[in-house]
RNA sequence: CGGGGUGUAGCUCAGCUUGGUAGAGCGCGUCGUUCGGGACGACGAGGCCCACAGUUCAAAUCUGUGCACCCCGACCA
C-alpha cells in the first residue's frame, strides 16, 4: 500500500479522551476512531490489525477442532425469556422492536441462540462432540465503557460453544479449548495467566479467565507466591489461618459512644480490626421476581476483612444486593452502627464467613446506641443458619493461599478470555435431547468459551510500545514492512528502485506500507515509529550510491546495511523468524 | 445509577473571574526555499464557541435546564 493513497492519518497529539498508553497509541496511529463512548471506527490501518488477530483466532480454533458458523446479532427477546436471562442480563441487554412492535434483542452473547440452533439440528450422539464458533459483533449496553477498546459496547468476540454427551467428553471439549486459548493469546504476542473466575450471570461452573496482567486493567486478581494458584477476586478464596485455642470467655458489656465504625473501634478498645466481626447489612431482590419484597440479609465478616458480594450472591442464588438503608434496619430493631448479630430479628438471614464464626472472643455491637460488647463467639451467642457459614470474604494481598503455605499477592488484569463448562442449564432449558446408542433420549452437556477480539489489540499495544509508538508482535501488524522512501521526488533513479523494491516485496508475500510521500525525513521516521510496523527499510540517495539499503527492526537494535540485491531475502526471512518466534516455533 | 471533571478550528488548548461580536500552536491548501529524526518563509481555507431557554442595548463569557464525553465508584457473558 502506497502511503499517498492511503486512508491514514497520524496524530501528533493524543486526544485528551485517552489516557492508557495503548489507547493513546491506537488513536495517534490512525487505527481507531471513536464515533461514541464505548463505540469504535475501525481504520484501514486497525482493520488490517483486526482482520489478522480474526484469524489467527480462527486457525487455532480450527485446530482445535472447532467448526466455525455465523449466528445473528439481532434475535428475538423470545429466546432470552426461554433461558430466563431476559431479566438476569438486566440493563446489559440491547433491546428493540420491530416495527410491528415484536420485541427484540442485540445479542450480549449467544447461548441462546446456539442452543436452540443445536437442538433443532442434532438428533443422534453420532453428532457429537461437536464445537461451534463464530466471530461476531456483540452488543452489551455496559453502564461505562472505559480504556478505549478495553470495555466497549459494541465489539468483536470469538464465541465457541461445545456439546458433549457426557463430563468426560466436555473436559476433552473444554481442553482442547483451553490449549488453543494459550495458542492464541501466546500467537498474538499477548502474555496472559489463567486464573480461577467466578461466572457471573451466564450460569455454569468450573470456569477460567484469561487475565493480561496491566496496571490499567479493571480486574483484581490474587496470586500465590509458592504454588500456581490464581484467581479473580471475585472467586478467590484463602486460607483462614486456624485460631488459637480459646476458652471462650464470657460477655460483657463495653460503652463505646460514638464508634460505629471498625477503625474507631479498634483504636478505643486498643484491638486489631482482626479480633472485631463487622456487620453488612444488605436487602436482596429476585431479578427473576420484581414483584418480590426485598430481603434482608445481614453478613457477618472479621472486622479487618471485606465483604466478596459476588459470593453472596451466588450463595443466595443470583439475587441482586443493595445496602439496607438506617429506616429499614430500624423496622428490624437494628441499631445502625452497633449492629449485632446477637438476638436478630428472625426474619433476618444472617451469613457469616468461616474465619469470624471461627474467631473466638471477638468484638460485636451490642444493638444499642454507645454500647458493644467483648467476647462473642459464634455458636454460644449467635449462629448463621444453617448452611450459611461460607466463604464469603474478599481475599486480599498477604493472606494465605488456600491451596499451600504460600501467602497471597495482588495485581490489576483485563480479562482476555474465559472457557467454562457450562453443564446443562441451557440445553435444558432449549430442551436439546439427542439419542445415545441405547436409543434413550440424552441432554448434552455445554461448555462454552469466549475471546475479546479488540481486547488483544488493546493489550497488544499496551504491552508492546515504547515513547515513540506501537511495537506491533508481527503475527497481527497491520503491514509486514515499512518502506520509507527519502527524497524520492529528487531523484528519478532512487524512486524507480523504491517502486521496484517494493514490487518485489509484494511478490515475495510481504505486506509492504510504502512511505512515498513527499514529507521530510522526519516526519516519516517518526510516522513509522508510531505506527510501529516490525521491519523498516529505508532507501535514499545515500544508500543508493553504496548499493544497500538500511533495514531497522522497530523491536530492537541497530538500523543495518544490506546489499539491495539481498535485502528481499534478509526481509522475509527476517518476518519469518518474528512469526515463528510468535508461534513458539 | 451516585461522585468528580470537561465541552471554543481536524488535534492540543487560551479567552470566561471583570459581557462589547473569535485566538494560539500543531495539522490542512497554494507558492518558494529545504531534505536522514516531526524544516523555513509568504499567502490562505477552516468555528451555530455542545443545545435550548433566560438576564441584558449586547452573551463563548452571567443564570437555569438538558445533552455529550472522560475519570472514580456501583454494575459487568
Amino acid at each position: 500500500m502506497k502511503m499517498s493513497r492511503y486512508f491514514l492519518h497520524t496524530l501528533r497529539e493524543a486526544p485528551s479522551d485517552a489516557e492508557a498508553a495503548g489507547h493513546q497509541l491506537l488513536l495517534r496511529s490512525g487505527s481507531i476512531d471513536q464515533l461514541m463512548a464505548g463505540v469504535y471506527t475501525y481504520l484501514p490501518l486497525g482493520w488490517r490489525v483486526k482482520r489478522k488477530v480474526e484469524q489467527a483466532v480462527r486457525e487455532e480454533m480450527d485446530r482445535a477442532g472447532g467448526i466455525e458458523l455465523h449466528m445473528p446479532a439481532l434475535q428475538p427477546l423470545d429466546i432470552w425469556e426461554q433461558s430466563g436471562r431476559a431479566d438476569s442480563m438486566g440493563s446489559v441487554l440491547f433491546r428493540l422492536r420491530d416495527q410491528r412492535e415484536r420485541a427484540m434483542a442485540l445479542g450480549p452473547t449467544h447461548e441462546e441462540v446456539v442452543t436452540s440452533l443445536f437442538a433443532s439440528h442434532a438428533r443422534s450422539y453420532r453428532d457429537l462432540p461437536m464445537t461451534l464458533y463464530q466471530i461476531q459483533t456483540k452488543f452489551r449496553d455496559e453502564a461505562r465503557p472505559r480504556g478505549g477498546l478495553v470495555r466497549v459496547r459494541e465489539f468483536t468476540m470469538k464465541d465457541a460453544y461445545s456439546f458433549d454427551m457426557d463430563d468426560a467428553g466436555l473436559d476433552v471439549s473444554y481442553d482442547a479449548m483451553f490449549v488453543a486459548y494459550r495458542r492464541i493469546f501466546d500467537r498474538c504476542g499477548v502474555p496472559t495467566i489463567a486464573v480461577e473466575a467466578d461466572s457471573g450471570a451466564i450460569g455454569g461452573k468450573d470456569s477460567r479467565e484469561f487475565m493480561f496482567l496491566t496496571e490499567i486493567g479493571e480486574d483484581v486478581i490474587v496470586r500465590c507466591d509458592r504454588c500456581d494458584y490464581a484467581a479473580n477476586t471475585e472467586k478467590a478464596d484463602f486460607r483462614r489461618v486456624p485460631a488459637p485455642i480459646k476458652v471462650p470467655l464470657p460477655t460483657e458489656e463495653v460503652a463505646t459512644p460514638g464508634t460505629s465504625t471498625i477503625e474507631a473501634l479498634a483504636a478505643l478498645l486498643g484491638v486489631p480490626a482482626s479480633k472485631t466481626a463487622k456487620a453488612v447489612l444488605y436487602m436482596a431482590t429476585d431479578p427473576h421476581d420484581a414483584s418480590a419484597p426485598a430481603q434482608p440479609v445481614f453478613v457477618v465478616v472479621r472486622g479487618e476483612m471485606q465483604v466478596n458480594e459476588i459470593k453472596v450472591r451466588n450463595h443466595l442464588h443470583g439475587v441482586e444486593l443493595r445496602p439496607m438503608t438506617d429506616v429499614e434496619a430500624r423496622a428490624y430493631g437494628i441499631v445502625p452502627g452497633y449492629t449485632s448479630p446477637i438476638g436478630i430479628d428472625a426474619r433476618v438471614r444472617v451469613i457469616a464467613d468461616r474465619a469470624v464464626a471461627e474467631t473466638p472472643n471477638l468484638v460485636a455491637g451490642a444493638n444499642r446506641d454507645g454500647m458493644h460488647l467483648r467476647n462473642v463467639n459464634h455458636g454460644r451467642d449467635w449462629s448463621a443458619a444453617e448452611g450459611d457459614v461460607i466463604d464469603c470474604a474478599l481475599a486480599e494481598v498477604g493472606y494465605g493461599c488456600p491451596r499451600c503455605d504460600g501467602t497471597l499477592g495482588a495485581a490489576r488484569g483485563i480479562e482476555m478470555g474465559h472457557v467454562f463448562r457450562l453443564g446443562r442449564i441451557y440445553s435444558e432449558a432449549f430442551n436439546v435431547t439427542v439419542l445415545d446408542e441405547a436409543g434413550k433420549q440424552r441432554v448434552p452437556i455445554m461448555g462454552c468459551y469466549g475471546i475479546g477480539v479488540d481486547r488483544i489489540i488493546a493489550a497488544a499495544v499496551e504491552q508492546h510500545h515504547d515513547e515513540r509508538g506501537i511495537i506491533w508482535p508481527a503475527t497481527i501488524a497491520p503491514f509486514d514492512v515499512h518502506l520509507v522512501g527519502l527524497g524520492l521526488g529528487r531523484d528519478a533513479a532512487l524512486a524507480a528502485d523504491a517502486e521496484a523494491l517494493y514490487a518485489e516485496l509484494e511478490a515475495a508475500g510481504l505486506d509492504v506500507l510504502f512511505d512515498d510521500r513527499d514529507e521530510s525525513p522526519g516526519v516519516k521516521f517518526n510516522d513509522a515509529d508510531l505506527i510501529g510496523l516490525p521491519l523498516r527499510v529505508t532507501v535514499s540517495s545515500r544508500n543508493q550510491t553504496a548499493g544497500v539499503v538500511e533495514v531497522q527492526r522497530r523491536d530492537a537494535g541497530e538500523a543495518e546495511k544490506i546489499a539491495r540485491a539481498d535485502v528481499v531475502a534478509h526481509l522475509v526471512a527476517a518476518h519469518r523468524a518474528s512469526i515463528g518466534t510468535l508461534l513458539g516455533r
